[in-house]
DNA sequence: GGGCATAACTTGAGCGTACAAGTGGGTTGG
DNA sequence: CCAACCCACTTGTACGCTCAAGTTATGCCC
C-alpha cells in the first residue's frame, strides 16, 4: 500500500497540473496553440466548466493568452512557474534546480516587537517566538528571515530540526494548516546587522517581503520580515484589464 | 442622451463592483458576514453560479474569507483596494485620494536600450519612442517612469498633453487596446541620475517595477523601468494555500 | 440546565445546456 | 485573381441542477 496519498486534490487543479506539465516538458510549445477546451474536455473526460477553470488559472498565470474565438496560445518565453508564492524557500529552490540552504542563527522566546504585535493582532508586550535564518541558495546567501510565531505555535518549534526542510511542513504535519498569508513588498537599506549576516555593504538595496500567515480560523500565526539580495531574487506578476489583480499598488501605513 | 456609456461589463464583474462597494462604505462591516450565495443570487436575480464567480475574485484579492459551510466574512482591516495594478499612476493616486502630479522630463525617438529591445521583441538597434517622467504624490515626488514604446504607438506620444491623464487612456481613445502586462519587482539603489531627479541620496534603495505591456493580439507595445520611493509605494498580495498565486518568486535571468 | 445527536443551511465541486461574440477558413461571385 | 460573404468553430457568459463536505442551530433526552 502506498504510504498514505491523502485526499485527491480537485479535478480542475489536476488538469491545471497536467496542462502545466505538458507545457514545461515541451509537448505543447511556446506559440502553438493548446487544443480546444472542447477537445480537452473529452480527452480528460471532464465537462467543459472544470477545462475552463484550469486553463482561467493558467492564463492569470500568464502561461496562456488568446481571447474569445482563439484558441489559447501557450506564451512565447514563458517558463512553466509551477509554484505560487505561498510555498515555502526550500520547496521553491528545489523547483528552480538549486540547493536550499539555511543557517538558522536563532532561535529565542521574547517579548514581541511593535510591528509583530500589530500584525499578529497581540497586546502590547506580549511574548513570541522569534526565529532568525540565513538562507542560502547554491551555497550563496540570498535571504534573511526574521519570523515572529503566535506563543501556542512557536513553542513547537523549539524541537525543528532546524537544519532540514521547511517550517511549514513541520508545521502541517503537528496539525497546524495555515491557510493564507498576506504579502507586502517593498525595498529597504541593508542594516548593519543584515549587512554583516548577507556578506554586503551596509545602506545596499534588499528586497523586502513581509508577510502576515493566517490559520484556517482566520487567526494570524506568524509575522516575518524577509529581505532578498534583489540580484538573486525577485517577484513577478501578470495581469489582464478587466481581471482585477490580486497585486495592488499601496502607500505604506503613516507612521 | 448620455454621453456613450458603453458595452456594460458582464455581470459578474457588476456584482463584484457593487459588492466592494458595499463593504467600503461600511454597509458590510468588517467581521461580519456576508449574505449566503443564495439570497445574493436572489437579491440580484443571477444565479449562484455568477455570484461566485464575483465572491471568488474578492476572496482572491483578500477582501473575504472563510471555507466551506462558513459565510463568506469580510476580512478585518480590510480597507477596500478596489483597483489593480494594471490601473495608472493617475487613477490610482485618485483613488488614494492624494494628488497625482508629474513632470515629462523627456519624450525622445531614439535607439532601443538593451532591455527594452528584449522585451519588446525588437531586432538590435530597432528605434524607440522612450518618455521619462518625474511623478508626484501630492506634490512630493514618488516614482520615475521610463518608458520605451514601440515605434508606431510611441509616434502618437509626441501629441499627447503631458502633464493632464494618463498614457493609458490616451491611447485607448486612439483605439490602441493595452491587453495585458507582465512586472516584476525588485529592488535598485539609486543611480546618480535617479537621485538627482527624486532628490535622495545616491544609492538609496528603491522599489523597481519593470512591465511588459501587450496589446490584445499579444504583441508587446510598452517597456518601462519604474523606481518607487519605498516610503511612498509598496506592493502587497494576499494569496490562500491550494489556489495558486498569480505572484510568483523567481531568479532573475543570468545575465 | 447541560450535553449530544440531528436537521437545516452553506459552500465546494462538477456536469449539462444555451446563446452571444469573435476568429478563421472556405466558397462564391465579380 | 481578388474580394466579399458565409459558415463552422471556439471562447465568454450565464443559467440550471446535483451531490459532497463542513458549519451552525435546533431540539431532544437525561
Amino acid at each position: 500500500m502506498p504510504p498514505e496519498t491523502g485526499p485527491q486534490p480537485p479535478l480542475h487543479r489536476q488538469l491545471e497540473a497536467e496542462i502545466r506539465g505538458r507545457i514545461s516538458s515541451g509537448r505543447w510549445r511556446a506559440g502553438t496553440s493548446l487544443p480546444s477546451e472542447a477537445a480537452l474536455s473529452s480527452e480528460f473526460g471532464v465537462s467543459r466548466g472544470t477545462v475552463r477553470q484550469a486553463l482561467t488559472a493558467l492564463r492569470d498565470e500568464g502561461l496562456l493568452f488568446g481571447g474569445r474565438g482563439r484558441r489559447p496560445i501557450v506564451r512565447s518565453g514563458a517558463k512553466s512557474q509551477p509554484f505560487s508564492t505561498f510555498l515555502s524557500f526550500t520547496e521553491w529552490a528545489h523547483a528552480q534546480n538549486l540547493k536550499p540552504g539555511q543557517r538558522t542563527l536563532e532561535v529565542a522566546r521574547r517579548e514581541a516587537s511593535a510591528e509583530a504585535c500589530c500584525a499578529l493582532g497581540l497586546p502590547d508586550g506580549a511574548q513570541v517566538v522569534d526565529i532568525l535564518r540565513l538562507r542560502l541558495l547554491d551555497g550563496e546567501a540570498a535571504m534573511l528571515e526574521r519570523s515572529s510565531f503566535a506563543l501556542d505555535v512557536g513553542r513547537l518549534l523549539f524541537d525543528f530540526d532546524a537544519e532540514s526542510g521547511s517550517v511549514f511542513e513541520f508545521l502541517h504535519e503537528r496539525g497546524i494548516s495555515l491557510d493564507r498569508a498576506h504579502h507586502t513588498i517593498d525595498a529597504v537599506a541593508a542594516s548593519t546587522a543584515d549587512a554583516q549576516i548577507l556578506g554586503i555593504g551596509t545602506g545596499a538595496p534588499l528586497l523586502r517581503e513581509r508577510r502576515t500567515t493566517y490559520d484556517s480560523a482566520g487567526r494570524a500565526v506568524e509575522y516575518s520580515d524577509d529581505r532578498y539580495l534583489p540580484t538573486l531574487t525577485n517577484f513577478s506578476i501578470e495581469n489582464r484589464v478587466g481581471r482585477s489583480a490580486p497585486l495592488v499598488r499601496q502607500l505604506p501605513p503613516r507612521t
